[in-house]
This record gives structure tokens, sequence and C-alpha cells, in this order.
DNA sequence: GAAAACTATTTCAAGCCTAAAGTTTTTTTG
DNA sequence: CAAAAAAACTTTAGGCTTGAAATAGTTTTC
């Protein structure tokens, strides 16, 4: 594959610190940073906490969830880029296709992806450049494009879909099977509660 | 602040599908697409069933968590660019300054932020245009920036953070102070797993 | 005190991502 | 059927993000 772009994963990121899940966000990489932070963040704290409706325990848990998936997703993006020399979102795009045999309509990809049909685009283009899938204008309907990995690409996915399942069961191996239960539950409710709440719009 | 910029936020983005989170990240945002995933699903979960130690299960926490951290994130980047035609990491920056009365070091705003300095000139840059914050180069140490909200800055950033507090607060509504409880407890947990596993390097 | 090592920041190339404004093709409607 | 509406993409401008290389200033070492 030889080096199709020079970077492009994001090996820091984890934006949001609005009142900064005490102490967590910062130790988790920078040991120096933590003697600067009590005083402010008391503040921050109380501050929030005083809000109406305990917005503060919210925050703290959006913050919480915010720390958990960025840390993993940048190392995930990391470990694939060095791997592997690939990106998520090409992996996304790949791991879409891998289960749709007789390949997938660009505008589908773009549904199930959640990202915008513009993206697609480029991003389709460059996995073609690479050899990993195919673009084929639909017969039936001239304007649908349908986008199927190459056996080259399902190849190349294969690979990583096994480095990633392994990687995720590692970083997450001190969780028991229990507390993990729980939390896909809980996640579950949440996301309920994001939706509804998104959706009364 | 008259439009700094086009566009920036990600309304959609939410990327990942491995094994689906079964019927929940399509699901959530296009009604028509639902009916196009029963049967590769049911195969995309059992595939991922039959490997070694379990992994289906950690791969499907792992999507959930990002579904629902997408979900968010998403949400709030869309009105921070409708009501306030800011962006997220604007914003983030902001956040850190606010509990810096005398302002921040610029490397500083990088390791809290999570991003590479780079990234930041630039956010800075763009900041200071629009006139939130301030750069003055240290008299102490001649390399170092030291950055500062201006009093706009800090009022605009007040209004910013109310909204977002409720934003939170109203999307996790339906979640009880019990199961956020849970959830944050658990998600320590988990986050502790992973720090360790990434340590463990 | 000069060379070497280290630190803070900027610059660069390239990918990611969005919203909005086209383009082309198909479907709907009067 | 022809005009209008809708659908599937593509294009465009612009912000975000990284890793690596370069710049500039400070500290350490001999």
């Amino acid at each position: 594959m030889k080096a199709l772009f020079k970077t492009a994963g994001r090996a820091y990121k984890a934006h949001h610190a609005l009142p900064p899940d005490a102490g967590t966000i910062a130790d988790v990489n920078h040991d120096n940073v933590v003697k600067t932070i009590s005083p402010d963040w008391v503040d921050g704290e109380t501050k929030v906490m005083e809000s109406p409706a305990d917005h503060g325990q919210d925050l703290r848990l959006w913050l919480r969830l915010l720390t958990c998936s960025t840390l993993i997703e940048s190392e995930i993006r990391r470990r694939l880029r060095e791997q592997f020399d690939c990106t998520l979102p090409r992996f996304d795009l790949m791991a879409q296709l891998e289960r749709a045999k007789a390949g997938m309509v660009l505008g589908e990809l773009s549904k199930r992806m959640m990202v915008s049909p513009g993206n697609i685009t480029a991003l389709v283009e460059r996995l073609v450049e690479s050899g990993h899938v195919t673009r084929t204008v639909s017969a039936a309907d001239r304007r649908v494009q349908i986008i199927a990995l190459t056996s080259f690409g399902r190849a190349e996915f294969e690979k990583m879909a096994t480095a990633h399942a392994d990687w995720i069961a590692k970083l997450f191996d001190v969780i028991t099977a229990r507390d993990g239960k729980i939390l896909f539950d809980r996640l579950g409710k949440l996301k309920r509660s994001v939706v509804t709440a998104l959706a009364r719009d």
C-alpha cells in the first residue's frame, strides 16, 4: 500500500474539558499536569453544582464518557496508522462493505457511517486509488454508484479486523463480564435518553 | 463575531461500525435505513461471537460507547455552530482558559486538551483574530507564549457554557441519578482498564 | 564560554469533515 | 408528455488534526 498519506490519525485529541472530570483527563497522559490542577477545579465543580437541576452530575458523566471513548479511539487510530498505515475512516468504510457482499450504494455508506455524502466521495476516491474498493455506476439508475471491496481490500480488512478485535479485548481486559454487561445496559439507556431528547424537536 | 468560518461542526459523524451495535447506530438517524439491515447483522454478530475470548462482548460495548459519545458530541457541535457560530475546539480551548485567571502557556493548553501543539497554534491564531483571546510572549522565557481570555472572550464563553450545561442536562434527562452514578462508576473502571493496558508498553 | 542537548512553538503536507451550492438523472405531477 | 420536484452525487470553501521537520531560545556540559 506504500504510504498513502503522511499522517491522518489523531494521536492526541480528547477535547472538552468543561468541568474537568476531576483529575482524570489530565492524569491520564501527563503526570506533571496534576499538581497544577486542584484549586481551580474545586471552583469549577462547585459552580457547576450550584446550577439548577444538578447539571454537574450530568456534565461530569458526559466528560468521563468522552474521555473514555477518546482514549480508546485515539489508540485505535494510532495502531491502525502504525501497524497498517490506515486511518479509522478507511477502516470503518471497509467494515461496512465487508458485510455487503454485493457492494453498497454511496448514499447508504454515508447513512450507515453517519458522515456527510461529500465526505464519502473523497474517501472512496482514495480507496479506489489504493485498490481497496471498486466504484461502479449502476445500470438501473445512472445516478447511483455501487462501492464494493476488492479481494485485496477484503484481505487487508480481515487482517485489520482481527487485530482490532484483539486490541479492544486487551484494552477492556480488566473489566469484568459483569461490569461490561452493566455498562452496555446503562449505555443503552443513555442512548435512548439522548435519542428521545433529540426527537423532541 | 460575524461568521468566522463557513462550517466546521460535524453534523453527522459516528464512525466505526464493526459489528454494528445491532440496529442502533443506523436507527438513530435515518428511519429508512433500518429495513435494509437485519440479515447482514446477524451474520456479523455471529461471526464475532465465535472469536476467542469472547471479543464480541467487548466490541459491542465499545461500539455502543462510541455511538453514545458521537451522538452527543455531534449534537453539541451542531448547537454551538448554529446558536453561537462556534466550534467545539474553540469552546474547549476557552473552557481551559476560563479557569486559568493568569492565562495559560500554549504547551499547557496542548497537553490539557490532548491535541498536538501545531493544532493549538492555528486555533489560537483564529481566536486572537476574532478577539476572544490574547497571546503574549513571556518576558521570562521568550520561547513561551501566554494565552488568556479577553473580557469579550470570557463573556462569550459564559453564555455558551450556560447553554452547554443545559443541553447536556436535557440530553441526559431520562437517565436516573442512580443509573448516572452506575455509569460514572463503571466508566471509571473502564478508564482504568484502558490506561493500565496502555501503560503496559 | 562555546558546543550540545533540550524545550517551546511554528510550519508543512495531507487526510478528515461539514454545510451549502451545483450537476445529472429519475420520478412525479399537472 | 413536459415542467417541476426529488434524489444521488460532486464540488467548494474552510475549519480540525496529526506527525515530522524546521526555528528559535534556554540550559547543560565540558
